[in-house]
DNA sequence: TCAAGGTTTAGACAAAGTCCAGGAACAGGC
DNA sequence: GCCTGTTCCTGGACTTTGTCTAAACCTTGA
């Protein structure tokens, strides 16, 4: 489990004690290009540490996004997703298998913000949703 | 209960047999200017009528939505809310209360769909969150 | 060695949603 | 009016997602 060494200093940089769940569960979610779940996480963890729980993959999921490595997205009917990608961007969503896709910030644009004067933005994402052409 | 005369028209025009409870669904959430959970229509609904359960609410809401008489949209964390705002619309999502509300298509336009070649889109929407002013 | 925090765990709990078998309501044909 | 087949509704069991809690388990530093 040497790769970690990359893992310790990410946690230690954004003040959070590197634990080997921690650790898990940051190889598991912080490089993904997938949206994962929970859940997700949860068995992909477990092929790096042998004890792990639930409540532990939800208590760091929820950690890292407090501490600004994760950012959680509601794209999915029942579940959340966990975003590593922490910079600004849009989503597709596929309609067949609900894959969930970037959408680099700069590709699109919205304009018409003016005429959102009575709100306080704090962010604004294009949510798209249909299929992958084959 | 003489006001759901309106709403036995509309659902026979799509297709749908008009029942008590059926017709007690579409008083709470056809014209509704929020968007509300399946929990809040089966509140409402009890108003109008003694006899539901929420197993007819979630039957219903899925066969209007079947219908084309709602949309469901996924936009707040843990439950789906349901919009009879059928049009194409963004939607701002207030970080206080939850509170949900219609941004007109027009008043916000999207440039750069051409680098989206890849997908079939089937809809686009954007999706502000922050807070109201006060 | 000891105490104090911090961390993890199992299991209880809650909320959202689906599914099913049985019964009620209803429509069309006599 | 009655029969009969279909549609509809119901309570409750069940599943999934997520939170909470008390006990146990480290660490770290005095
Ligand atoms: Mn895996
Ligand atoms: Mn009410
Ligand atoms: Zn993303
Ligand atoms: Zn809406």
């Amino acid at each position: 489990m040497a790769f970690m060494k990359e893992y310790v200093d990410i946690l230690r940089q954004h003040g959070i004690q590197p634990t080997p769940q921690r650790l898990a569960i940051a190889a598991a979610v912080l490089h993904s290009a997938e949206h994962p779940t929970a859940d997700d996480v949860y068995e992909e963890a477990r092929e790096y540490s042998t004890v792990l729980s639930r409540a532990t993959v939800y208590n760091t999921l929820n950690l890292f996004v407090e501490k600004g490595l994760l950012r959680m997205q509601i794209l999915k009917e029942g579940t959340a997703v966990f975003d590593p990608n922490i910079e600004r961007h849009h989503h597709f969503i596929d309609d067949d298998d609900g894959t969930i896709i970037d959408i680099p910030w700069g590709w699109l644009s919205v304009r018409g913000r003016e005429r959102l004067a009575e709100f306080d933005i704090r962010e604004m994402q294009v949510v798209v949703r249909g299929r992958r052409k084959k």
